[in-house]
DNA sequence: CGATAATCTACTAAAACTATAGGATAAAAG
DNA sequence: CTTTTATCCTATAGTTTTAGTAGATTATCG
């Protein structure tokens, strides 16, 4: 299941790339627009800023604004901030690989070879897409 | 993340492909030789009974057997009963369809557009394995 | 300054997941 | 028929994750 973290914030990195120019947008016109709650946006906003996908300016006629381009923005990066390891199993992560504790062999283990194909399927998708292809 | 669940349920159903014959298999051989908590196995292997996957036998050199040759179970039925839908959200899932609480209008959600790629990804390994294609 | 709006920390309620306990039921062996 | 073996079933406890809330703080603009 993906979790309303990462679908929020898909829609709000959708909301900012289809918004032309680079003015700021305050989360309440997103969280409005968007059927989000505004408060649990705020905090996905914020991991979206300290993860480099957007800038904030404060005070007033202040808000979130795209960083990059969106066609500069591949999914892999966004869904790993977001919703983190893309492999479905530790121990068929790139980024994030961790032994199994039960499973003393990796190379005979029958889920690590399915899951092995489920990453590398999903990692295609995710790599031929880039914000500006979900728009 | 896939469901310790779903892990010890493939575990098993390997195990049980592997032993030549149709002998019934004890849980407590399952459980010990793939370092599964054996009463959390027991809850698993029932469904899969219940689901058409083993069948069982009660009383001494009783236990669980395959009902099914190896390369006639597909995973993506056993993903459905072990894991559930293999779509990450229930708007782009072909057999749990639901509609999403907010987003207005599917044909133009960004992330409706990208999960249908995902789901169809997965369904494209799930559908080419079959519990043969494991051992 | 004063109004606006983002930032940050901490907390909580609910749900899902993982596992365990304990006994009921059924089959086979003696 | 009794004992042993092993599945069947229900309930529940502990933990983790998820989703959302509360409230004080800090920065900016006019």
């Amino acid at each position: 299941m993906l979790s309303k973290k990462t679908k929020y914030g898909l829609k709000a990195l959708t909301y900012l790339a289809r918004v032309k120019g680079k003015e700021p947008v305050q989360i309440a016109e997103i969280a409005k627009q968007e059927n989000i709650s505004q408060k649990f946006l705020e905090s996905i906003l914020l991991t979206l800023r300290r993860n480099g996908f957007l800038g904030s300016k404060k005070g007033k006629g202040g808000g979130y604004y795209l960083i990059k381009e969106p066609h500069e923005i591949p999914m892999t990066t966004v869904m790993r901030v977001l919703e983190g390891p893309i492999a479905m199993v530790p121990c068929v992560s790139l980024n994030f690989y961790e032994k199994c504790g039960d499973c003393p062999d990796e190379a005979t283990c029958s889920v690590h070879k399915l899951m092995i194909q489920v990453r590398d399927s999903a990692l295609d998708v995710y790599r031929s897409n880039t914000l500006a292809d979900l728009l």
